[in-house]
DNA sequence: GTGTCGTATGTTATCGCTAACATGTTTTTG
DNA sequence: CAAAAACATGTTAGCGATAACATACGACAC
């Protein structure tokens, strides 16, 4: 009975609870909450003590629709559960923390339809700029994207039609880049492990460039291996046991990413096979992990944390300026030689 | 100049653009749009036709405004690249995707700080329901969550007091139970490897838990090592090394997270030690990594998509009928066995 | 002392949508 | 065939903030 003024209603606090609370008009407390205009400091304190002795939370609903802004930016991407995503994310992380805007992340599990909808879902929050994974989408999406009139920067991948802005590596680049290598390396006899997924066009695009660039040598695969599901490094493992015993006389392994070449390179270590004497083995992604692996496994960095950063700096540029467009960034895949990659 | 009715003017689509387009009224396109109340098929299909030719993506900012409904649950988790969240989150994803709610996650780092900051972002656009990890939390936090009126879910943990609801196992309880099966396995010699955080509120508690019930047979952790930053793998294979060196009697070496678990393991395999025989080992969380290492670590299950599922099982239950409150559900973690861990 | 300026505050009109109620139109029913 | 019920649509009034434009007030110049 004594507090009954302490805790009335438990309807959420307004401005205008705040403003009665601090005996000024709601628009002013709008200015203090917001570092806005000129407010003296007396109105300025006594504003944030009643704001902070309520516990008011602003509503931002509210506050978009009245400004007409909304400082969020929606961030798509297929997994979240290979390492690579993660990366960009903390990439994408560092910038916007510099900036009033937010990340928002979608994923969408590598499904084109799924992709469609999460992103009819965060456009309908009218975001400052779209960050999504790829240059493949449906007509539906990319006519969204077009429409949503926001900076659209598609990362990860550099091969093909952007809509507007893009930063990522070229993956058939990447792939012949690989190729080159270890048929440098004096290789000839080369299998190709990857995932079973279509529509990982990242992965396809680096096995055309792969195969391209051997073929332009006279090479063909000698042997493939796709998986689906399952822990990456078991798959690794028995993919390349079943390779190995399939056909004995491959001299190199190209794993579609560093997890299953992982699994390859301790199968081979617990064979007592030469690595990479009697076969050499080479993966995709530079994750951290590799570093641990009793040997180093040769891989391609695919710039993640680089990639998310520029992709955030377009978009915290676009918006604040509300100029540019059409930005085109192509990173260089720096090849990682590791130990399982014969120099020279 | 033929096409200037087809790309006027860049400015957003709305809801009475719809309406003109179609010949009805604003509030008839919104009934259509939201499969709400009764509209003729006739004009259904008209306004769909409509809706779909212009491209128009409703603006949720304003409807969650008038209904005073947001179908969004924030997520705040301390980080994306350890494998827990991400599997925490595909449960979390797996039961909401069978409702009208949405995720938006938010990282923490850690960082009670920010932490409060997140919450506090995410609660300014006023969600369906809070999933945060861990029991600890600021004091401005706690306000906030409880000011917030919306269900609250803190997950992973369940050793403390809980705002609302909670969902997870308890981490003294799983540091006993693996100390216990330590010393059934005649050990005595025991070594501690984990992380430099002291804000991992978690781990601390396994730790606790697990120094607790080796004191009650009169043990005593004969040395410990702490790491901070860098790859987890290899940390764990530096550490494993520097305790064995300064502690050579040392006959297990408990770590406080697979992969240094396993960065271990690789490093005793590499040696030639005795595993489980000379030196066993034994980590945290059961990832899905450890499949595919030469020998399977010992670990135990944190129940990690379990969790995820539970906790969004509740707040879509909670926000569908309103009531509830309160729940509590503590999961057992499991003890798995792996190869480095004498039986017996 | 009056006019002008600058600072601090208040007022008004949206933002794009939906709840709630009002209105028209058809169908049903006794 | 009138009245009630069922359906289909429209109208009005906010939701909680902010932009843009007042207005009040003291300081200062001349």
């Amino acid at each position: 009975m004594t507090d009954q003024k302490i805790a009335p209603t438990r309807r959420p606090l307004t401005l205008r609870d705040v403003s009665e609370a601090s005996g000024v008009s709601e628009m002013t407390v709008s200015r203090v909450l917001r570092n806005r205009g000129d407010v003296s400091e007396a109105t300025r304190e006594k504003v944030l003590e009643a704001a902070k002795r309520l516990g008011y939370v602003p509503n931002k609903i509210a506050g978009a629709l009245a400004s007409q802004r909304v400082n969020l930016v929606a961030v798509i991407i297929p997994s979240l559960s290979n390492m690579v995503f993660p990366e960009v994310m903390t990439g994408i992380s560092e910038v916007l923390d510099e900036t009033p805007l937010q990340p928002v992340v979608g994923v969408t599990n590598y499904k084109p339809e799924r992709e469609e909808k999460v992103l009819y879902e965060m456009l309908s929050w009218r975001p400052s700029g779209v960050i999504i994974a790829g240059l493949e989408h449906s007509d539906a999406s990319k006519a969204m994207l077009k429409a949503a009139g926001i900076p659209v920067v598609e990362i990860m991948d550099t091969d093909g039609q952007a809509i507007d802005a893009a930063v990522g590596i070229s993956h058939r680049r990447a792939g012949r880049m690989m190729a080159q290598a270890i048929l440098k390396a004096g290789h000839r006899r080369i299998g190709f492990l990857g995932t079973k997924m279509p529509l990982d066009h990242r992965a396809r695009k680096r096995f055309e460039g792969f195969t391209e660039a051997l073929a332009k040598e006279g090479v063909e695969i000698a042997d493939q291996e796709f998986y689906e599901g399952g822990s990456a490094l078991a798959k690794g493992r028995e993919m390349t046991e079943a390779m190995l015993t399939r056909t004995p006389d491959i001299d190199f392994l190209y794993y579609s990413n560093d997890m299953i070449g992982a699994g390859g390179l301790l199968y081979c270590l617990d064979q007592g096979i030469d690595v990479p004497g009697q076969v050499g083995l080479a993966g995709f992604n530079g994750v951290e992990l590799l570093d641990g692996l009793p040997r180093k496994l040769a891989t391609m960095d695919a710039c993640r944390s680089e990639v998310g950063r520029a992709a955030a700096k377009i978009i915290a540029e676009r918006t604040e300026s509300g100029e540019g467009g059409g930005e085109r960034i192509e990173l260089s895949p720096k090849i990682e030689i590791g130990d399982t990659l014969k120099r020279r």
